[in-house]
DNA sequence: ATGATAATTTTAAACGTTTACGAAAAAAGG
DNA sequence: CCTTTTTTCGTAAACGTTTAAAATTATCAT
């Protein structure tokens, strides 16, 4: 049984509510006497019950991170972001793995609920998501990441996701290619759907044709881009050139590339998407397409605050991706 | 505001113990009241404040996992096996990063220790971790990873650390290499102090010399790794292999290396300890001995879970590691 | 019908805080 | 020295649950 504010009230000889009060700084308390009790509460090393506090303050000072995958290093590094602020805040962070599973995500975002945090931050699995969370009357802030969500009433911060699938196909296409295939994940984020388009008008302004190659399973692995091309080499559909939706996938197809005979640059081009740290390796060297991850992290909490606070009814922000060129793309 | 047992209870003409009961499938409660009332509950959308139950139920079914690098990929992977097993159980994980800062660890144990979490993994970032928290009584069970503690009251998960040095070394000497340099990190660390006495042994076992470099700095990035290995060349005494303490120092080492017109292995080998994913790509291929890091993870929270409900008093488990071999090291 | 027993429900206290409101004490003003 | 104001502190209710104990109702054998 720890040492509650009754015992110190006990033993200060004053009311359990003036110890609060000295305890939390209030005005009212003559500064004589929060010295004792103060000085009182550390040596009976007393620890403030946060789950009572929370209970009549009605807030916890907890957010949660809902991310699909924590093995991809792109989260860990926003997830890093969003501790940042909010720490620097007074806040805890929950950071739940949802591992691509809409059935996950939805048991985490009914705990949380129950666990009355007081604002999350999703990157959610799909746009679905989205729907849930508002039906479910989620009474708490919610900021979305990664995904765009057509409703001005609701928070997000994205990159510009039709911009990083233009420019990466675009800087393709200036390299020479023709033949410059897509592989990437499902259709249900806007995250895909923007990149995806971005590959499709910078080959279309050029007057190229599409290859869109869609991974089956609802995840980003680098099985998933290893088993892409994979096919793509069983069915000779091979290019010359491809943008991967993101890094994961790139190293995934770098790893098929590899295994089966091409030498990237050399016979096959590839971009990625993201700038995971371990694609600067000089071992792999991949050029990509990078997001500010870090910044997105923290972006997305101190909006999440400020939702909290009430001091902003919502806000969109949308951040410019940026080439970064390395090894893995030549000129044909 | 949302709606609360006594809402149910007015509306169900009970009284709201009966509700509490009721939710909580109480077995002196009649079947018939038991369903109205979940009826009920579920169509005004009631959702059980956690908060509340967690204040006079003196539990808060959540878990914390302090670990000290996230953008470590092992540490994700122990992550994963952690939340798996809590979430099997009914508790949710709170993880925080200290980011190789005894402070921020402090920090976190008493936030935790005020958020009246029901236990806590610990990858400690030193030794005297364990101090700390015996010192501040922190009346919550925990368990430490990667960390062996000399009290036999207290429980950890381990690998055994000096074999995972000794192979290592021992792997390099029957490669035929004499000159064998260990990198690595602080020394206040059991984890970091096994594997270089592991390293030591093999090598006097063979009657070989040691060189020991320590990272300054006191964090494990791939950075330090690379600084070393560029002292090691500035000083002339570049051996022919390395061992390093762990993978993310071992990718640096390659990146020092590979820059300053190494080739690994023709010129040098270097050989890491973990397995974290990105090794295994076959353009890094670092040999490595692994440790299973979701079972660490797994079995970690198994045990704080069982210290929680109280039906071991302590457990120190020691998992095996194992050689991999890739390609970063060779015959000399 | 009558106790006796079992099944079901209610009452009330508790968990550890915060806080509105009021009371007492101290300070200030006349 | 009395009133007014200010400072400081205490009383009590509230937050949303759980749960022991008491109370009520139903069941059943006699």
């Amino acid at each position: 049984m720890s040492v509650t504010i009754k015992d110190i009230a006990k033993v200060a000889g004053v009311s359990y509510a003036t110890v609060s009060r000295a305890l939390n700084d209030h005005p009212d308390i003559n500064e004589k006497t929060k010295k004792k009790i103060k000085k009182i509460a550390k040596q009976m090393g007393y620890t403030p019950n946060a789950v009572a506090r929370g209970l009549v303050k009605k807030n916890t000072n907890m957010i949660a991170l809902l991310i699909p995958d924590i093995s991809n290093p792109f989260y860990p590094e926003v997830a890093r972001g969003v501790e940042d602020i909010a720490r620097k805040n007074g806040y805890c962070v929950f950071l739940c793995n949802t591992n691509w599973d809409e059935q996950n995500e939805h048991k985490y975002l009914n705990i949380l609920k129950e666990r009355r945090v007081d604002g999350i931050i999703i990157a959610p699995v799909t746009i679905d998501t989205y729907h849930y969370v508002s039906k479910e009357k989620a009474d708490v802030p919610v900021v979305y990441i990664g995904n765009r969500i057509d409703d001005s009433s609701s928070s997000f911060v994205v990159i510009d996701d039709f911009k990083a699938g233009y420019i990466a196909t675009e800087y393709l296409v200036k390299l020479g290619h023709r033949n410059i295939a897509f592989i990437g994940g499902h259709d249900r984020t806007t995250s895909h759907l923007d990149r995806i388009n971005g590959y499709k008008r910078a080959l279309t302004e050029h007057k190229l044709e599409t290859d869109i190659n869609i991974i089956k399973d609802y995840s980003f692995k680098k099985e998933s881009g290893y088993l892409i091309f994979l096919e793509m080499v069983k069915n000779r559909r091979v290019p010359t050139a491809i943008v991967a939706e993101n890094d994961i996938i790139a190293l995934g197809i770098m790893e098929a590339a590899e295994k089966h005979g091409y030498e990237v640059p050399r016979d096959i081009s590839i971009i990625g998407i993201d700038d995971i740290e371990f694609g600067s390796l000089s071992k792999i060297n991949l050029t990509t397409v990078a997001q500010p991850k870090f910044e997105i992290g923290q972006k997305s909490a101190g909006i999440l605050l400020d939702l909290i606070s009430g001091s902003i009814e919502s806000k969109q922000v949308i951040l410019e991706p940026f080439l970064i060129v390395r090894g893995t793309c030549s000129r044909i």
